[in-house]
RNA sequence: GCGGACGUGGUGGAACUGGUAGACACACGGGACUUAAAAUCCCGAGGGGGUAACCCCCCGUGCGGGUUCGAGUCCCGCCGUCCGCACCA
C-alpha cells in the first residue's frame, strides 16, 4: 500500500463517466432556487485548445462547482465561435470546405475540455456556424432593422485589391493587406451599421453602475466611446480681396480661448481644401504628400505638425477688423467634429507646435489666477518660449469682454454668444462610431435582405428565414464566394416578386458573439431567446474572459442586449453582471543562433539561475533563452494542454493554473510548477489513502467530550473552510491554493499521529478535518476529489454535497497571540486569551524581559493596546 | 503626449478596514531512507552583525520626504516596468 500511486488518468476517465452518466451538471431551473449564470468567453474552434483556455475555464469551473455546492441553480455552457477568417483560409491553403474544418475543430476541442472535467452543461452547447443559431441572428436583425437600429450607407473601407476584399483594421499592416501584401486602398463601399453611437451617452453613463467589472475595462470603454462637450459654431470665412467666401464650421471645447484664435485649419479631406486645391497646384500636391506619408503609426507619431495655406482668411468673430490665415493642415483629422478647427496656440499643444514651425503668434488667454502686476507681465511676455502650453486653470487675459472670468465662465459666455447670434450650438461629441458589419466574407451569417431594381432593399420574410449559406462554393479565387456563386444570390423580390439579387456581404464575427449569453439560455428555442429563460438567467453573473476584449466584444454585448431590449427580446440593459479579466499565459522564448525559434519540448535545459544553459534536444545546438512572453504559434512557446494532461492529468494542470499567480495577472508556466502541482496531487491522496484507516469511520457520531487538542483541530479546519470560501467567493484562487497547502500539512500532522492514537475525539475531528478539505479543494481538483470522498466511505458524489458550513463557535480562537512593541518595534509576542481586557494585556505586556530590557528604564509615556492585534508602549 | 495599473527574498507571490512583513509555492542547501537512484519524509534559509549557547541587535516592501504610538498599506515628489488610447480640437 506504502508503495501505490493515483492513477490520475485511469481515475479521471472513470469519475467523468459518472458525472456523465448521472447528468450532474444538465442545468436545472425548476428547483425554484436562487440562479447562478457563469460564463467564460466561448471559444474560436482553431482545433486545439491552449493554456489560456485551460486557465479561463478552469476558474469558471471552479465557481461553477463551488455555487452549485452553495445551493444555487447553476448555468454553465459552452459553445462555439464558429464563423470567421481561418476556416476560408484552410479552405483556400487545403481546400477542405470551411464547415467540415470547423465541424472536425469542434469535436477535437470538445473532446480535450471534456478531458479537464469541466462541470459544464453540455445539452446546451451552441456553435454560431449552425443555421439553428444564425438563424435566429437573422430574425435579431431584422427586428433591429425594423426598430431603426441599423443604417446603410457608404463608408470607407480598407480594400485589398489583390484579395477584393475589405480588412478590418488589425489585417492592415504598414498600409499592407497581411495576406496578399498589396497596398491597401481606401474605399467608397455601401456598409450595413449598427447604430451603436446612438447610444454613447447611455453606454457611458451605465458602466458607473457597472460595480462588479474591473475599473480599468470600465476606464478603457469611457475612453473609447471619448466624450467631449463643447460648442460647434460658424466663422466667416474671406477671400483674398477682403470679400465673403462663405462660413467655416468647427468644434472646440475650449471655446473660452477664442481671443487666443491666430489661425484656422482644415484637414485635408475638408470640402474647403479639396476645392481649393482645385486651383492650387501648390496645395494639391501638399495635399497628396500628406495622403501618402499618413499611413503607418510610427510616421505619424514623428511627423512634424505641417500645413499650407488656402489662400483665406478667417475673420475673429469678436473682434472687428482681424482676421487669421486658413491651412490645410496634416493634423485635422476629418473623422472627428466638424473636420476643422480654430488654432489657439497658446493653450492647445499641437497648435502651439504648429505655430512654433510655421512662425505664427501665440497670445496667452489664460493665466493661473493668482498672477498679476508685474508676475504676469513676465508670464505673458515668456509664454512663447516655452516648452509647454499652459493648460491649468486660471483666468481669462488678453480677451476684451471675458477678462477676469474663469475659463469655464468664459466658455459658457461665448457660448451664450454664439448661440444668440445664431450661429452655434452647445455640442457633445463622442469618438464612438458606428458599428459597420458587412463583410465580403463567405464564412459568416449571410445578412437577410434582398436588393431589387424597383423595391430598394427589402427584408426576407421571416417565414424565408433562414438564408442558409450553400454548400457548394469555390475558394480556388480571390474575393466573395457568394458573390461569384452562380444561382445563390438570385431571389425574388418578397415585394414585387421582380429578380432581385441577394444581399451576398456577411456579418461581422462580434455580431454572433454579441448575443450567445442570451442564447445560452434556451439554446433549442425557435425565437432568439424565450423571454421566461433569459428573465430567470440573465444576467450574467460571472463572465470570464481575457481583457484584450474589453472593448470591442464587451461594448458591442451592452449594445446587442439594449437592443433587444427595444426590440422585446431581451428584459434587461446590462448582460454581464460581473466581469472578471485574467492574464495571460506566459513561457520563456527559444532561438537558434540562426534566430529561428525552438519549441519547449525540443530544448533540454541545465544548471541554474545565471547559469542556466539550453541546447537542442536532437542536435545539440546551442540554444539562446530569450524573454519571457505570451504563449504564441508565431514564437513556438507554447506548451500543449492535452500533452500535460496525458502526462499528469486535469487535476495537475487545473491546480497549477489556479496556484500562486493572482488571476487576474500573467502566469508563467514552467515545469517546475507543474510537477509540483503533481506532488501535491499524490501527496493529497497519499494522506487521505493513510488517514482512512485511522480517522473514525464514516457516519460516526461527534465523541461528547473532545480533547483540547480535537477542539484545536476543529477550530483550524472550520477557519480554514471560512478563509477558502471567501478566496473563492472573491476569485482569489491563489490565495484559497495557499490555504489548502498550509490546511494539508495540519492535517498531516495529525493523522497518524501516535499522540493521538487513544483519542477518539482527534480521530474524529481529524475526519472532520479530511472532509473539509477535500470540499476545499474539490471545487479545484475535482476527480481527485471524489476520489479521496468515496475512499473516506461516501456514497454519494462529492459533486452532489453541499458545501459545509463553518461553524460559528469555532472562528474564534481562545488563545491568541499579538506582538508587544516599543516606540513601534516589535519586541516580543505574547500568549493571552481572545477576550482579555486592556488591562490585563498591558500588565502581561509590561512584564516581558525582551520589553522590560528594550524599555531601559525609561518613563512609559503611554501604552496603546488593540485587543487581539498588538501592545505599543510608548517611551 | 494622455490615461491607468504595478514595483515586497534567488523566483511566483501572501499580508483583513494602517497593527508580528515575507504565509504558501517553486528553486536551492543539508539530512533521513536506499546497494544506488527515483519517489518520499525531516530541517534550513531576507541582508548584515554579535554570542559558547538559549538567543540578541541593526537594516529591510523601487527612491526621497511627510502624517501616525505604529506605514508594504495613507499623503506629497521622483524613478522604473507593463498595459490601453493616441494629432479626438
Amino acid at each position: 500500500m506504502a508503495q501505490s500511486r493515483y492513477n490520475a488518468r485511469d481515475r479521471e476517465s472513470h469519475w467523468q463517466k459518472i458525472w456523465d452518466e448521472k447528468k450532474l451538471f444538465v442545468t436545472r431551473e425548476d428547483a425554484g432556487g436562487p440562479k447562478y449564470y457563469v460564463l467564460e468567453m466561448f471559444p474560436y474552434p482553431s482545433g486545439r485548445i491552449h493554456m489560456g483556455h485551460v486557465r479561463n475555464y478552469t476558474m469558471g469551473d471552479v465557481v461553477a462547482r463551488y455555487k452549485r455546492a452553495r445551493g444555487f441553480n447553476v448555468l454553465h455552457p459552452m459553445g462555439w465561435d464558429a464563423f470567421g477568417m481561418p476556416a476560408e483560409n484552410a479552405a483556400m491553403a487545403r481546400g477542405v470546405h470551411p464547415a467540415e474544418w470547423t465541424y472536425a475543430n469542434i469535436d477535437a476541442m470538445r473532446t480535450q475540455l471534456k478531458a479537464l472535467g469541466l462541470s459544464l452543461d453540455w445539452s446546451r452547447e451552441l456553435a454560431t456556424c449552425d443555421p439553428e443559431y444564425y438563424a435566429q441572428e437573422q430574425k435579431l436583425f431584422l427586428d433591429f432593422l425594423e426598430a431603426g437600429l441599423v443604417s446603410r450607407r457608404s463608408a470607407k473601407v480598407n480594400w485589398d485589391p489583390v484579395d477584393h476584399t475589405v480588412l478590418a483594421n488589425e489585417q492592415v499592416i504598414d498600409g499592407k493587406g497581411w495576406r496578399s501584401g498589396a497596398l491597401v486602398e481606401q474605399r467608397e463601399l455601401t456598409q450595413w451599421f449598427f447604430k451603436i453611437s446612438d447610444m454613447a451617452e447611455e453606454l457611458l453613463q451605465a458602466l458607473d453602475a457597472l460595480k462588479r467589472w474591473p475599473e480599468k475595462v470600465r476606464l478603457m470603454q469611457r475612453n473609447w466611446i471619448g466624450k467631449s462637450e463643447g460648442l460647434q459654431f460658424k466663422l466667416d470665412v474671406i477671400d483674398a480681396d477682403g470679400g465673403p467666401a462663405g462660413e467655416l464650421e468647427v468644434f472646440s471645447t475650449r471655446q473660452d480661448t477664442i481671443f487666443g484664435m491666430t489661425f484656422c485649419a482644415v484637414s485635408i479631406d475638408h470640402p474647403l481644401a479639396i476645392e481649393a486645391a482645385k486651383s492650387n497646384e501648390a496645395l494639391g500636391a501638399y495635399i497628396e504628400e500628406c495622403r501618402r506619408s499618413g499611413t503607418t503609426e510610427e510616421a505619424l507619431e514623428k511627423a512634424e505638425k505641417t500645413g499650407h495655406e488656402l489662400g483665406l482668411r478667417v475673420a475673429h468673430p469678436f473682434i472687428e477688423g482681424k482676421s487669421v490665415p486658413l491651412f490645410a493642415a496634416n493634423f485635422v483629422l476629418m473623422g472627428y467634429g466638424t473636420g476643422a478647427i480654430f488654432g489657439c496656440p497658446g493653450h492647445d499643444q499641437r497648435d502651439f507646435d504648429f505655430c512654433k514651425t510655421l512662425g505664427i503668434d501665440i497670445i496667452p488667454v489664460v493665466a493661473p489666477a493668482d498672477l498679476s502686476g508685474p508676475a504676469l507681465e513676465e508670464y505673458i511676455a515668456a509664454y512663447s518660449d516655452r516648452a509647454e502650453i499652459y493648460d491649468g486653470e486660471g483666468v481669462l487675459i488678453n480677451s476684451d469682454f471675458l477678462d477676469g472670468l474663469t475659463i469655464e465662465a468664459a466658455k459658457q459666455e461665448i457660448a451664450r454668444r454664439f448661440e444668440a447670434m445664431g450661429k452655434g450650438t452647445r455640442k457633445v461629441n463622442y469618438r464612438l462610431r458606428d458599428w459597420g458589419i458587412s463583410r465580403q466574407r463567405y464564412w459568416g451569417c449571410p445578412i437577410p435582405v434582398i436588393h431589387c431594381a424597383g423595391c430598394g432593399v427589402v427584408p426576407v420574410p421571416e417565414s424565408q428565414l433562414p438564408v442558409t449559406l450553400p454548400q457548394d462554393v469555390t475558394f480556388d479565387k480571390p474575393g466573395n464566394p457568394l458573390d461569384r456563386h452562380a444561382t445563390w444570390k438570385n431571389a425574388a423580390c418578397p415585394k414585387c416578386g421582380g429578380d432581385a439579387r441577394r444581399e451576398t456581404d456577411t456579418f461581422d464575427t462580434f455580431v454572433d458573439s454579441s448575443w450567445y449569453f442570451a442564447r445560452f439560455c434556451s439554446p433549442r428555442a425557435d425565437v432568439p431567446v424565450a423571454r421566461e429563460a433569459a428573465d430567470y438567467w440573465l444576467p450574467v453573473d460571472q463572465y470570464i474572459g481575457g481583457v484584450e476584449h474589453a472593448i470591442l466584444h464587451l461594448l458591442y454585448s451592452r449594445f446587442f442586449t439594449r437592443a433587444m431590449k427595444q426590440t422585446g427580446h431581451a428584459g434587461l440593459s446590462e448582460p454581464f453582471d460581473g466581469l472578471f479579466t485574467q492574464g495571460m499565459v506566459n513561457h520563456e522564448t527559444y532561438k537558434l543562433q540562426d534566430g529561428s525559434w525552438v519549441t519547449p519540448s525540443d530544448v533540454r535545459l541545465e544548471g541554474e539561475g545565471g547559469a542556466r544553459r539550453a541546447t537542442h534536444a536532437e542536435t545539440g545546438a546551442r540554444v539562446i533563452i530569450g524573454p519571457v512572453e505570451k504563449m504564441s504559434k508565431s514564437k513556438h512557446n507554447t506548451v500543449d494542454p492535452e500533452d500535460i494532461i496525458g502526462h499528469f492529468g486535469a487535476d495537475t494542470i487545473r491546480w497549477f493554473m489556479l496556484s500562486d499567480s493572482p488571476p487576474e495577472r500573467d502566469v508563467q508556466w514552467t515545469d517546475a510548477g507543474v510537477e509540483g502541482a503533481w506532488r501535491f496531487v499524490q501527496r493529497l491522496w497519499r494522506l487521505m489513502d493513510r488517514a482512512r484507516d485511522w480517522i473514525v469511520p464514516h457516519g460516526s457520531e461527534m465523541p461528547g467530550e473532545l480533547s483540547e487538542a480535537a477542539l484545536r483541530l476543529r477550530g483550524v479546519s472550520h477557519r480554514r473552510l471560512q478563509s477558502v470560501s471567501e478566496a473563492i467567493e472573491s476569485l482569489k484562487f491563489n490565495v484559497a491554493v495557499a490555504q489548502v497547502h498550509e490546511f494539508t500539512r495540519v492535517i498531516e500532522a495529525v493523522v497518524g499521529n501516535p499522540e493521538f492514537e487513544n483519542d477518539e475525539g482527534v480521530k474524529w475531528a481529524a475526519r472532520e478535518a479530511c472532509e473539509l478539505a477535500i470540499g476545499m479543494f474539490g471545487s479545484m481538483m475535482p476527480h481527485l476529489g471524489e476520489e479521496c470522498w468515496s475512499m473516506l466511505g461516501h456514497d454519494r458524489l462529492l459533486a452532489e454535497t453541499p458545501w459545509p458550513e463553518a461553524d460559528p463557535a469555532l472562528l474564534v480562537e481562545d488563545m491568541v497571540t499579538i506582538a508587544v512593541q516599543v516606540n513601534g518595534k516589535r519586541r516580543d509576542e505574547l500568549t493571552v486569551a481572545q477576550d482579555a481586557s486592556k488591562e490585563d494585556i498591558e500588565a502581561a505586556a509590561l512584564k516581558l524581559e525582551n520589553v522590560l530590557r528594550a524599555i531601559e528604564g525609561r518613563d512609559i509615556k503611554k501604552v496603546i493596546v488593540v485587543p487581539q492585534r498588538i501592545v505599543n508602549v510608548v517611551v
